[in-house]
DNA sequence: ATACGCATGTAATCTGTTACATGATTGT
DNA sequence: ACAATCATGTAACAGATTACATGCGTAT
């Protein structure tokens, strides 16, 4: 039998039917918000991504507006089929190693410069990279602190969020060792 | 006076503009070539792609045909301009820090799962960043034993593969936490 | 002759970003 | 009255993927 396949721009999908089985029954304006404070670190979404998007959803019979509160304001909640949907999603679908990324690039492109240029470069991609990596200890140490029936998250990104401050590490760590590098072979001559 | 701001979407000339400068004159589909062994690791492009941008590159004085081959081949090389283009992107640009990756989303959503549901999915995850990882140690080996004559890439894209092995045994690292994490936790229940 | 790989392009479609537009509610 | 924020949407554009289409050159 021929299993369904998933096609590469199912993440927004899922990333709102996995902030609305998180945080419980939403409007577009509150996934909006929350896209912003929580999943923007690994996906991102403005408003006029999340609308029309939520509206498909329903037709596919995904979400379905539970209440509709003042000035218009629709709640969206998680249907069944929404539910299998995502979990399906989560357990059978291979993510996409692709990368793309502009500080990669950089990298990448970086030996075409002259050895103090390189290192010109290498220094500020360091220094943010340094920045983000505190912006994502700052969000764990929260995280920590606050209690969980405040933010109601439990683990729910806790552990992308390790990934992310261990990535940023990574990062600088490997800055710091391109710039010996470069320094070192640049000496020698 | 106000300087120009590099968009978003400059990356796609800015990957060809490097490859062009490091490997010489070249066709569109000799780019297409070695976009695919090259810079995918961190950008990707088809020919589908690659074809009209030269085009635009070119009106724009970027890059000129330097000559033409059999069946229409057209090969393409950098202008003075098109390199200034370059040097000044990468002196220049704060590449945006927004990470988009279906693994990361995915690793972010694994928490909505039961503990041995999102340890299936850490391992599956985890296997994948493995083979990835012995992928690009092999480019590694392959790049010091060959000369570089024979590639002429020098340390071309050396400094990127040295990032993208470090995340990608960043990512096994954390997998192997997270999977121990999520047993703990579910055994001391 | 015919099949395969070289080589270039366009068209249709989808995803994502920026800008535009509107109106309701709340606090001062 | 007014400003700020809540709340929803559309439109225009840019970027990226998939599929379609064509023709040359070379080896069998």
């Amino acid at each position: 039998m021929s299993i369904p396949i998933y096609a590469a721009g199912m993440s927004l999908r899922i990333a709102l039917l996995g902030l609305l089985k998180a945080s419980g029954p939403s409007s577009g304006y509150d996934l909006a918000k929350k896209f912003e404070t929580s999943v923007a670190h690994v996906w991102q979404a403005g408003h006029s991504q999340i609308y029309p998007e939520l509206a498909k959803m329903a037709a596919d019979g995904l979400v379905a507006v539970e209440a509709e509160g003042a000035r218009g304001r629709k709640i969206y909640g998680v249907t069944p089929d929404g539910d299998a949907e995502l979990r399906r999603w989560l357990l059978g679908h291979e993510p996409s190693t692709t990368v793309r990324s502009e500080a990669a690039l950089q990298s990448f492109l970086v030996p075409l410069l002259e050895p103090g240029e390189a290192v010109t470069v290498l220094r500020r991609m360091k220094e943010a990279s340094e920045a983000r990596l505190a912006e994502l200890e700052a969000l764990r140490v929260r995280k920590d602190a606050v209690t969980d029936a405040a933010h109601q998250w439990g683990m729910f990104g806790a552990y992308a969020l390790d990934l992310g401050i261990r990535q940023a590490r990574g990062f600088v760590e490997w800055a710091d060792d391109s710039i010996a590098d470069i320094e070192r072979r640049s000496d020698a001559t």
